[in-house]
Parts: C-alpha cells; structure tokens; sequence
DNA sequence: TAGATGTTAGTTTTT
DNA sequence: CTAACATCTA
C-alpha cells in the first residue's frame, strides 16, 4: 500500500481508496491534493472537512473552504451536512467572493464603504465606465470602454491599484487615469465592482493587525477547491490569512491549508487564474503531503488513455496519468463531414440511434470551442425535433427586466448607486431625455454629489420631471419600511410602472412573467436555507458562539476571539439587502427547462466539472480547436490542449470526435484541417467513422454514402447506415487550387503547410505555418504561393 | 424620444 | 452572416 494508515474507524472514511484516505485524514499542516478529473475530489473535500469535526480537531467556525462557483460551494454544504448533522452557520464556506462579501458587510466601516454598498456586475461596471468615459471626454475610439473595463479588472486580479500599476506608454498612462478616476467615482456611489470585492478585503487584512490576527486564529482550517484557477489576489488573500511576510519572505502560519486543484484542467489564464499558484503554494507554504490522486471513476480506459495521451503533450505539468478499473470500454469515434452542416445532421442521426438504444438525451452534450459554432447544431437539432439545451446566454438575474426591477430597489438601499439611478430614471419613459440628464450630470459634478441628491439643481421642466422621479424612489423607500422582501418588491414593481409598461409591450409577456418570478426568488430567498448563510453577515454572533454552543465537544480549542474595533457593525443585513447581494453573487442557474430529458449543448469551458455518458467534442479542426489565437505562443496552446483534456474527461462511456472540411464562419466558408490533437491521440483507442487521413475532396465525398455504422458495444447494435440526410447546396471547389495541408512556396517566408484557407476570390486569404518564420494569413490575391 | 438605419466586430467566463 | 451598438432622422 502505498500509504501506511490506520484502518478506517469512522463510517466517513469507508469506501475511500487509499489516495483519498490519505487526503481525508492528513495531519495538520499545508498540503496539495492533485486531483485528477473524476477522482473524487469533492468527496475528499467533503470528507475531510467532516472528519476534522467529526475527531475534534475543529470547530465549524475554525473551517474556512472556498470554492469558485456558488453551484460548488451548495454542493459542498449540501453534502457537508448531510454527512454530519452540524449547524453549518458557523462555517465559512462559500465562493472566493461570497466570503469577501461577508468580511466586507463585517467590516465595511474598517473597509471604508457605506453599509449599504451595493455590487456591481459585469454589465454595471462597462456602464459605469462608458458614463466614466464620456464625462471626461476619452475617445472611445482609442480606449474602447471594454478595453477599459478588462484593464481595470485585470489590475485588480493582480492586486494591483492604480499607483501600483506600471506604466510605460500614453496609453497605459491614460488607462491607469481613468482606473484611478473609476476608483472615485466607485467610492463617490458606494459601489463596489467583483474585484473590488476580494481587493479591498486582501487590503483590509494586510493593513489591520487586530482583524488578521482575529482571522488567522479562527481559522485553522483553510480549504481550497480548484486551485488551479486562483488569481494573483486570491493566492495573495489565502497567504494573508495563513502566514506573515517577513522582510519580503512568506513565513507559513501555524493554520492547515489544503489546496485542491488540477494543472491540468487549467482553462481560465485568459481571466487571471495562475496555474503557478500551485508551484508557489507548495514552496511558500512549504508543503510536506503531496497527494495525487489518480484513480478515476468516471470514463471507460479507451477515454483516459486519449486523455493521458494528449495532456503528456504539454511541458509545464506536475505529472499525473488517470488510471481506471472498468474495461476498455468503446474506442472514441471520429468522425470527417465536409461541412459543419453535414456533422451536424450526422450527430443528430446518431443522437436518434443513441436514443434507440436507450440513452437519455440528457446524457448527451455537444462541446464546442466556441459559442458561434451551436447555431447549426441548434438548428439541425431543432429540425429534428431534438429537444436541446442551449447552456450560456443570460441568467435571471442578468435578464433587462429584472435588472430594472433591482435598480429600484437598490436605490431604495442606497441613494447614490448612479448606474442604478440612470437605468431607470427614464424607465419606464417619464419625460427625461438625454438633456435633462445631461443637466443633472452636470450639476451633480460641480456639486460633487450623487445624481439623486443633485436633482433639486436642476430647474425647469427638467428639473420637475426629475424631482418627480426622485419623490417617486423617496416615498417608494419610505412606503417599504417594515415590509416584508415579497411586499417591498410588490410594491416596486406596482409603483415603477415597470409591468404597465411591459404590458403594452409586444414582447412583454416574457417580461412579466420574469418580474413574477422575481417575486418567487425573493420568497424563496427567504424561506429557503440559502438566507442567512452567503448574503448576511452575523459575524460578531458567530464569533462570540463558543465552539460548545454549536454542539460540539467543548474540549476543543477555542478559536473565537473577539472580534476587531468596529465589532459593533456586525448588525444583520435587511433581507432586501441580502436579496440583492444574492442577485449580484449568484445571477441565477440559468437551466431554463432544468427537468426536460434534452440534449445538452455548451462550450467546453462551461462543461468543466460536469460528466454525461455520450459526449460529442465537435469541430476539431486547426483554427477552431486549437482556436487561431492560440496557435503562435506555446503556452496558449497548452491551454488549448487542456481544454481538449477536459473535453475528453466528460465522457463516462462514449466519445465522438468530429471535424468538418468547411465551416461557416463570419458569413465566409473557411476551409479547414483537422485538429492537431488527432495526431495526439493514441490510434489503438480511436475507431475512424470516415477513412483517416481523407483529402480534401469536396465532390469526392458526398452525404450518404458515409459509413456503415458497425457499433457494438454496450448501447446494442445498430446496422442500417444513415438515410440520405438533405442536400445541401455543395460548394464549388476553390479557384486557387489551394488545400488544407499543402506544402507551399512563397518567396520570402520560404517553403511552409496551408493550415487553413478562407474567402474566394480576391478576398480568399491561406494561413501558412512557416517553419523559420511563424503562421501568417496571406491575401492570396497578393501573396504568390506556389504549389510544392 | 423613438424607431430606422448604418457600422463593426466576431475565443473561452465566474463572481 | 449576425447581433449588438451607435448614430441619424421623423
């Protein structure tokens, strides 16, 4: 055995295998847990945070466990409690930035927010820029607002405040300006954006000695999932509450960290995360147990051997191959269409043989690189009367109607939310135009106020439509004292105007319907579990709570202390303020028709954590996956290549490759080779629906007469190969004579491989990879390349 | 102020 | 090719 420990004297640690077994019952200290995908991960979470309650050796409040996603952090409780019967209120477990909202109503006056601050959302945030923007008149052209907007976030995730950012051009002169004016203007409204959030609760740890010291005694347990996707800040935030930085050198306090994560799975570079962390952790925190675990319960061997295959492909890794029990299993099919609409109308047919055979639809999903690329799936499927599931889009709380609706009561919650104010000033219409507004701007700006105590400078027609809709919000707040969340929100919507409105709506059926909904959230906000735990913050109770009090054994250490200076703040949030919080923290499931047995379609990020029985990766073509932008620097295309790693890691028992010859893309056809991965997979696991290594021929290869299907295997067997699938118009070949694939001359990059083709005539451009100088995309009306 | 028309970009995304 | 956005005209 590989690890020497006790036989399991707890119901908690049976069916653990030794790896888990070894995580679940590590001895205090810092440690990683790489967790392969499928190997339980959770479960080890889970367990171990129940064992160390279950022996003793903490106290609900000592327990400290973030997680990314709310939808992780209710499974982790979820499970949690149903392991042990515990009061989990005392326990902090939540997203990164649920528990900075926490700290933050906790200590918002440490913090130097109102306590009424309000959280802004992505959307917020770009309009609260672009309003940034206009009023100091950037040019939009040069600094585009999202631009802006990823600029300011991307400092922040580093930790970074306006005088902290390095600057070397105009430009970053100019961004860092209008970060720093951002920053103002947040302040002025008592808003806070989501970096903001984590930034400000980092600063407020390192800056006051009383509350670090109170946290880093409380919590002697700190647990993180998927550690593979921290940021600067969220590592920089963990050291703070679990060592000191002496002199410029981390010194690891005397808490336990448990780091979880997965380099490989490592798919959010592009939004900060720093697959480096884990490296980082494991030196600064001078971690002695390093468990990996391997094991996975999940896929058939011909799945994982294409997995452990293609990721042995990457450099940078910390080491780890997925090993299974089960059987082989089915080989990975792959599949050549020559064009996306034809590998759609293929899988939809074999989605209908899948369903004969008995498969749930609701344990087949489609993956694609990108979200462009569902359109023809949805279509072929909707064709077909498939039922499908489209995930992505707009959630609840991101719908136009409900953030109408919240923009009232925010400001019923706090006065100054200028991106609130401006949302519904004139909405529903009331008379405010542009200028009225512009007039208000202005007087707000020279009297350094909010826009809502501004009004009463403006005169005129102006200024009596405004002072309307200001009376309007002040009666609504003064109306809504004492009610009840639901009737606070009744009223709102009454007296907004908001569903008259949406009721001479053509389209305003939905509306209404979601503005009801709206209703139901907030009850069940209220009633439900979830109230009280993520959104209020009662910390002082809490921490005046002897471990004793929570039923526990009163022998434990006691790790409550009491609490920093402005421990009197810690008052319970109204409900609407926990409401609200909860709509900017959690923006809602978005399963729409969650229940209905459909096929599920997302990109491949969105299926990270989730498993099906039959997966489809779709469009593996170079280009596509790897998508273009990644193809010329090596460590975007390890990313690239874990995204394919946890493409294949969703499937239990069946997976599909498919490539297409053309796709339409940006209303252009681009022809396109297949993937690199292909050559990454290894050929004794795949099953080739189409003849390898076809040629781009497109008459050559026509519809129907494919394949014949020869599945055997788990699901029975089918034999009948496919009906003629309609026709579609076939394109004609090329007038370049050009292929994907073909060696080409050019007279100064030197000889070099078509990657992919796209356009006709004179706008049809190649992308050449050339060996000494790099993949270019060439105007083949301009560029000669020559055939090798 | 609103609807109409033009313009432009177009990976991946949770909080 | 679209969808989202911005600008223009009734």
């Amino acid at each position: 055995m590989l690890f020497d420990t006790p036989a399991p004297a707890s119901p908690l640690l049976q069916n653990l295998n030794p790896e888990q077994l070894a995580a679940v019952t590590l001895p205090a200290g810092n440690a990683l847990i790489l967790a392969g995908a499928g190997s339980g991960k959770t479960r080890v979470l889970t367990t171990r945070i129940a064992w160390l309650l279950q022996t003793g050796q903490v106290s609900p409040g000592g327990i400290l466990a973030v997680t990314f996603t709310n939808k992780a952090a209710k499974e982790m409780l979820a499970r949690l409690t149903a392991m042990l019967p515990i009061n989990a209120r005392g326990m902090w477990i939540g997203t990164f930035h649920g528990l900075c909202n926490r700290f933050l109503r906790a200590h918002w006056k440490l913090a130097g927010l109102p306590s009424t601050f309000q959280i802004l959302d992505t959307q917020d945030q770009l309009s609260a820029i672009k309003r940034l923007m206009k009023q100091f008149n950037v040019d939009e052209e040069r600094f585009p607002a999202k631009q802006t907007q990823w600029f300011i976030a991307g400092a922040k995730e580093d930790g970074l405040r306006p005088r902290d950012v390095e600057t070397r051009t105009d430009d970053d002169r100019k961004k860092v300006e209008l970060y720093q004016l951002y920053e103002e203007q947040c302040q002025r409204e008592g808003v806070v954006d989501f970096g903001e959030l984590m930034l400000r609760s980092y600063e407020l740890l390192r800056d006051n000695d009383p509350v670090r010291e109170h946290y880093q005694r409380r919590f002697r347990h700190i647990l993180i999932d998927e550690f593979q996707d921290t940021n600067r800040l969220q590592y920089a935030w963990i050291k703070m509450l679990a060592g000191q930085t002496v002199e410029g050198r981390f010194v690891p306090g005397d808490n336990s960290v448990l780091a979880v994560g997965d380099d490989d799975q490592s798919i959010y570079a592009f939004r900060g995360a720093r697959v480096g962390n884990m490296a980082d952790f494991v030196r600064e925190f001078e971690v002695t147990h390093q468990i990996k675990l391997e094991q996975n319960y999940r896929s058939y061997s011909n799945i994982l051997d294409s997995a452990n295959a293609l990721i042995s492909h990457n450099k940078k890794r910390l080491g780890k191959n997925l090993r299974t029990d089960q059987g082989p299993g089915e080989p990975v099919r792959v599949y050549e269409s020559t064009s996306d609409f034809a590998e759609a109308q293929w899988m939809v047919e074999e989605m209908r043989q899948l369903v004969r055979d008995g498969i749930d639809r609701k344990e087949m999903a489609v993956l694609y690189r990108s979200n462009a690329q569902s359109r023809v799936i949805e279509t072929a499927l909707f064709n077909a009367a498939v039922p499908y599931r489209v995930y992505g889009g707009l959630r609840f709380f991101e719908r136009a109607e409900i953030k109408h609706a919240l923009a009232y009561l925010r400001l019923l919650e706090n006065k100054d939310d200028d991106t609130s104010f401006l949302r519904i000033v004139n909405f529903p219409p009331r008379g405010i135009g542009a200028r009225s507004i512009e007039q208000l701007q202005d007087a707000a700006r020279a009297a350094g106020r909010s826009l809502h105590d501004a009004v009463a400078a403006v005169g005129g027609k102006a200024g009596a439509n405004l002072s309307a809709f200001v009376a309007k919000i002040d009666v609504l707040r003064e109306q809504t004292q004492g009610l009840s969340l639901r009737e606070i929100i009744e009223l709102v919507l009454q007296h907004s105007g908001l569903i008259e409105h949406y009721r001479s709506e053509r389209e305003g059926a939905d509306r209404i319907e979601n503005l009801e909904e709206l209703v139901n959230a907030a009850e069940s906000f209220v009633t439900q579990e979830g109230f009280g735990r993520d959104a209020v913050a009662m910390p002082v109770d809490e921490l005046r709570q002897s471990p004793a009090s929570q039923g526990l054994d009163p022998n434990l250490p006691i790790t409550d202390e009491p609490l920093a200076p402005d421990a009197e703040t810690g008052e319970t949030m109204s409900p609407l303020a926990a409401f609200l919080t909860h709509a900017a923290l959690e923006s809602g499931d978005n399963q729409a028709q969650a229940g209905q047995d459909a096929v599920q379609l997302m990109t491949v990020h969105a299926a990270k954590g989730l498993e099906f029985d039959c997966v489809f990766i779709t469009g593996m073509e170079e280009g596509l996956f790897p998508h273009e932008n990644s193809l010329s620097d090596h460590e975007s295309l390890e990313e690239e290549r874990r995204l394919m790693y946890v493409a294949i890691t969703r499937a239990r028992q069946r997976l599909y490759l498919s490539h297409s010859q053309t796709r339409m893309l940006h209303g252009q056809t681009r022809y396109n080779v297949k993937s690199r991965f292909f050559e990454e997979l290894p050929e004794t696991a795949l099953k080739w629906l189409t003849p390898k290594n076809q040629g781009f021929t497109p008459s050559a290869f026509g519809y129907g007469g494919g394949y014949a299907s020869t599945r055997g295997g788990s699901y029975g067997s089918s034999k009948e190969s496919f009906a003629s699938p309609p026709v579609p118009p076939q394109k004609a070949a090329p007038s370049h004579g050009l292929r994907s694939g073909m060696q080409v001359f050019h007279n100064k990059f030197g000889e070099g491989t078509v990657l992919a083709l796209e356009g006709s005539g004179d706008d049809a451009r190649a992308q050449v990879n050339f060996p000494r100088h790099g993949i270019k995309w060439l105007a083949l009306s301009v560029a000669k390349l020559t055939p090798v």
